[in-house]
DNA sequence: ATGAAAGCGCTAACAC
DNA sequence: GTGTTAGCGCTTTCAT
């Protein structure tokens, strides 16, 4: 038969097929060997002449290659897929509001990327963590796209339901920002050490009264920064003054409730940190329209280093978390060491604390 | 055979199988059918008397069975998946820099809820407009994935190569933000609708030397903006003053150059345009540091209503645009009409001016 | 070191 | 209306 488009024109038609991607099989017949060394080749598994592998990746190149993830996934255990799921209405709520969160954004950067470069692609998928639905949405997924790991951001680290699914399907999984014991990879930061690295940057540059505004109790992180904001100012010997601890759930609204109880405080605070970058916002909006400056008057560090607590006037000092760099890690050891799950300990990676614009001295006292 | 989780327990064990997802042959078994009726249920096919269908869907919701992608890509047509393509280097940058921008974000809002919709799934991924790699990637995506449609953010849908070879496979795509004429769904909002827009608004504040700083020419819309606001400023009779123009290129870079230029102009223009919120930023931060003050003596309208022009100090008047519609359009457009490109014109979508602290009527000239 | 055969879970033709 | 038969493109056995 004689080369060329018009050949591989008619060939086409005769079948009634379009132009389509090549196949393992048109890799074979062009190395000419069987499909099972082109197979060899791909997974570079070895008893394979180098040779042979020279050939095969030659009609690789030619063919433009790319084996099908269906194809492969049908056949194999593995899917190349890994799965991260972030909670439904919070993820969809923060991109309605645009409120600046870029939570989401870190964890394609750190995730997608480290995925590329392992052959495997992560598919981003949202889960309602609170419905009763968790089980049947999960499952779903799940089933659809048999991925080989499962990445879980807060709260899902920490939510029973999908980590006993997940175990009960021996489905490897990594919990982001979830430090406690349990099954799964746990990759963190520090919570309680940020927590108090906030706490000291304040004691540095004098206050004494500093104030705190949790978050969700939902989520683990909360009661680990608690911990940290409580420890540090023991250590200060700054005591244990509970109505400096407002609870906050991550939510603006709740951001602004906390910080005016707390400015209507007898003895005020002159310094606030809150556990989220919205709470930090709220905050400075009631500090302003309550006739406080910042930093001049109030203090305020936040607890996420998003877009918009460095464009804010004043900006604000901040921790950064390492989001994308935690969803690598989460990723790597996914399709690395997918096959077992370690129980020794949480991966703890840095956190770093941004001083910017929000924070100073205290105000002298009368 | 006797029911429940032993004897489970033991036919998996007897297949040395962990407990693995329900097929459709499990169904099948369980309500006493076929394979092919199975399918017919799931597939909402003809044919099927309610009675089975009934039974069907008992069987698959008591065995909560959920179809696999990956067989029914091998054995159908369709993938259920649809492709985004974004800018690799650009949305990278962006991540990393934590710049705010949320296309991404507004883009998995439309898009996936929309695949969602109808049961599928939106792969997103990252290919670089520039390299001469361009091929390469796209067709390694496009052959692992074998999306049932393609959606094209800026400037990929005004990528020749990406259009041919789209073209060329005959895989459906929609181009988001590039209404110009060509294959695949054209949807896109009225750029130059949108400057004259901006431009109005400032003439109606009383303003009279509005200046403009564009996009980049590699985007499409960058030239249909630039027109938008010539013609409004004609329209308004304040004739054409091509010093009032600044070539800008979207980043934050080019902003301090273009608006430096501007605001050494002998005569000095009361408000700038940008087409684009990290031009928008820089404008401001160079008035800032010039000594003019937003907006008592200059005004920016920006052409991206992101987070972070909501929260600096002033806000932003800004174009809003549609990309989480427009993006919803598309995968709808992909997943029902598929098959077929129009070349019937551009899909319009709304766009909106939003009115907020950047904009004032220009000072009082001596 | 290589090839041949079986089959993954499903849909697309066909039969009935 | 429903069941049967072939594959889809690969990876797994298992031969050789």
């Amino acid at each position: 038969m004689n080369d060329g488009a018009t050949a591989k024109v008619s060939v086409d038609e005769k079948r009634g097929k379009r132009p389509k991607s090549a196949t393992i099989k048109d890799v074979a017949a062009e190395a000419g060997v069987s499909l099972q060394t082109v197979s060899r080749v791909i997974n570079k598994g070895p008893n394979v002449r180098p040779a042979i592998v020279e050939r095969v990746n030659a009609a690789i190149e030619k063919l433009g290659y790319v084996p099908s993830l269906a194809a492969r996934r049908m056949a194999g255990k593995r899917s190349y897929l890994l799965l991260a799921l972030n909670d439904r209405d919070r993820t969809i709520e923060g991109w309605r509001s645009g409120d600046g969160t870029d939570w989401v954004d870190q964890m394609l950067l750190g995730g997608m990327l480290e995925c590329a470069k392992h052959g495997y692609r992560m598919i981003f998928e949202l889960v309602d963590t609170h419905s009763s639905n968790v089980e049947r949405e999960l499952t779903s997924a799940l089933g659809a796209i048999h991925p080989d790991g499962v990445i879980l951001t807060p709260p899902h680290g920490d939510n029973p339901i999908i980590r006993h699914l997940l175990t009960e399907k021996h489905i490897p999984f990594a919990r982001i920002g979830s430090a406690g014991p349990g099954p799964g990879f746990a990759i963190a930061m520090d919570d309680a050490a940020a927590a108090a690295a906030a706490v000291n940057h304040l004691v540095a540059l004098g206050h004494r009264r500093i104030a705190y505004i949790t978050g969700s109790d939902e989520y683990a992180l909360s009661a680990a920064r608690l911990k940290g904001y409580r420890d540090a100012m023991a250590k200060a010997g700054l005591g244990a003054d509970d109505s400096l601890v407002a609870r906050g759930d991550f939510t603006y609204q709740s951001g602004i409730e906390s910080a005016q109880r707390l400015l209507a405080l007898a003895d005020r605070p002159t310094a606030i940190v809150a556990s989220g970058d919205q709470m930090s916002l709220a905050a400075l909006e009631v500090a302003n329209s309550e006739g406080f400056s910042v930093p001049d008057d109030l203090s305020i560090v936040s607890f996420d280093n998003t877009p918009i607590v460095k464009f804010s006037a004043p900006s604000f000092t901040a921790i950064r978390q390492p989001i994308s760099e935690m969803t690598a890690r989460a990723a790597q050891l996914l399709i690395n060491g997918g096959k077992t799950d370690r129980e020794s300990g949480p991966d703890i990676l840095p956190f770093d604390l941004i001083v910017r614009g929000s924070t100073a001295p205290p105000p002298q006292r009368a």
